[in-house]
DNA sequence: GGTTTGGATTGACCTAGATCAACCCAAATT
DNA sequence: AATTTGGGTTGATCTAGGTCAATCCAAACC
């Protein structure tokens, strides 16, 4: 696993996950600048393991930029991703040795890690950051549950709509595009497959329902990966969601 | 909603979510005494709402005994149960003021509750409570995940049996019978239409999984709620997991 | 410039689980 | 004792999405 030399450039300095200066490389360090010593950056290129199961994580950490996965893998094969790791979004428990899911990159990534003993170590410490931890950890539970009930109650359309929506809003979340309503462009960090592990779907099903969202024009498709969305508003309709719905984020 | 007078017995006590014997009605104060002061019981009778989605939510707390879901629904009345709270489980968000789920007691229910300000201000204050909280939440969090491979990728013969060894084992654990491995007997808390909600699937189809289950010799019905399981092994073979699957708790 | 290669699409067909409908059964009601 | 009532079971049929197989296509490689 050779980990790429790592230049940080300046806009890549995403919203720290521990809301903590310290943690971005272009920050100047504040009272905890106990963070600096223990810090240190990670590049992984698209399509490479991060950690795999069962394995040792000698290291917690947050995405600053590109997208990973957390998969869990049965026996014979079949495959569910049960974890989306976009930028800001944390990795790793202080307290737990080996990590319970694979985890891979999706697109190129950088994470900004701390050794896991002496973050624990601060955590145990500092109210603040054992705080702000319960909060990310809350509103990913929040995501895994709404993620269940595109899971185990929505149709194919619904969870392509689903799935399609929420990579929006948080891509548009990280271009500071507050009000989503009119057209809007982005590109999926994720193959056909990777969506269709996502979805608990099959690919041929997820293909056939991205060309059925196409004919519909509710999505338009510049090759595979780049979606243009004419009308926000339509493909929330899409979804089966009551409008407001979703996470907030 | 008449909430029942409580009189809780001993053997009710069961591990403080936060870990802290102020929690229990039959424990003894120490050091954060303070929580009794804030601290008070609710009873909920089976098939009572607990709270609505969107409702505020002026208490946080955690279940004593009994079962509670927590649910959510699409405007068309499609259903998924997204938590499942057995004894010993948290309820609520100390710095969120309305709830996002329908919470609705399974069986009779007798929570232990804190009134939400003066916890919240507790946590900020005692870095103790708020690991604890993050543990918990995050064991939540490994259970959450464990659940979407059970929607996204198992058939309703593995749905069915993993559904039962998690409540096997919670229940084999309220009573302090460590190791499973032999004849097991319980009481499912649920009924059948809630079962379906919590995996994803109908009521008939739940129905016609257990029978097929009971034909198959690997689980004996004894009324519809009473379960027997000769060989709790030959169970979990039929969950799809790896061995040591699941949740360790 | 031809050829791998790997993700993606499309078509034909099949099946697990949904749907619709009838019926069961035990506990509560009168 | 008859009768609701509500959860549960069982059967017949239907269909959304899976499976299998062929093809497409653009980027990487000789």
């Amino acid at each position: 696993m050779p980990n790429r030399p790592l230049t940080l450039p300046k806009q890549d300095c995403v919203d720290c996950p521990i809301r903590h200066k310290a943690v971005c490389a272009h920050c100047e360090p504040d009272e905890l600048s106990v963070l600096e010593e223990i810090k240190f950056y990670k590049g992984f290129s698209a399509g490479q393991p991060i950690v795999w199961a069962g394995d040792q994580m000698e290291f917690v950490g947050s995405v600053v930029s590109g997208v990973a996965s957390m998969t869990q893998t049965m026996e014979d094969g079949r495959r569910q991703m049960v974890g989306l790791l976009l930028p800001s979004d944390f990795l790793g428990r202080p307290n737990r040795e080996t990590v319970a899911y694979d985890v891979q990159a999706a697109t190129d990534v950088v994470l900004c890690c701390f050794r896991r003993n002496p973050f624990h170590q601060l955590i145990t410490t500092t109210p603040h950051i054992s705080q702000r931890l319960l909060e990310m950890t809350l509103d990913e539970l929040d995501a895994a549950r709404e993620w269940m009930l595109l899971l185990g109650r929505k149709t194919a359309r619904e969870k392509i709509a689903s799935f399609l929506t929420i990579i929006a809003r948080r891509d548009a979340s990280l271009k500071n595009m507050p009000s989503l309503g009119g057209p809007l462009t982005f590109d999926l960090p994720l193959t056909r497959e990777a969506m269709a592990d996502y979805m608990g779907l099959t690919i041929e099903t997820v293909s056939r329902q991205m060309t059925a969202l196409r004919k519909d024009s509710v999505i338009e498709l510049d090759g595979k990966r780049h979606i243009i969305v004419p009308d926000f508003e339509a493909l929330l309709a899409e979804t089966g969601d009551d409008d407001d719905g979703g996470l907030p984020a």
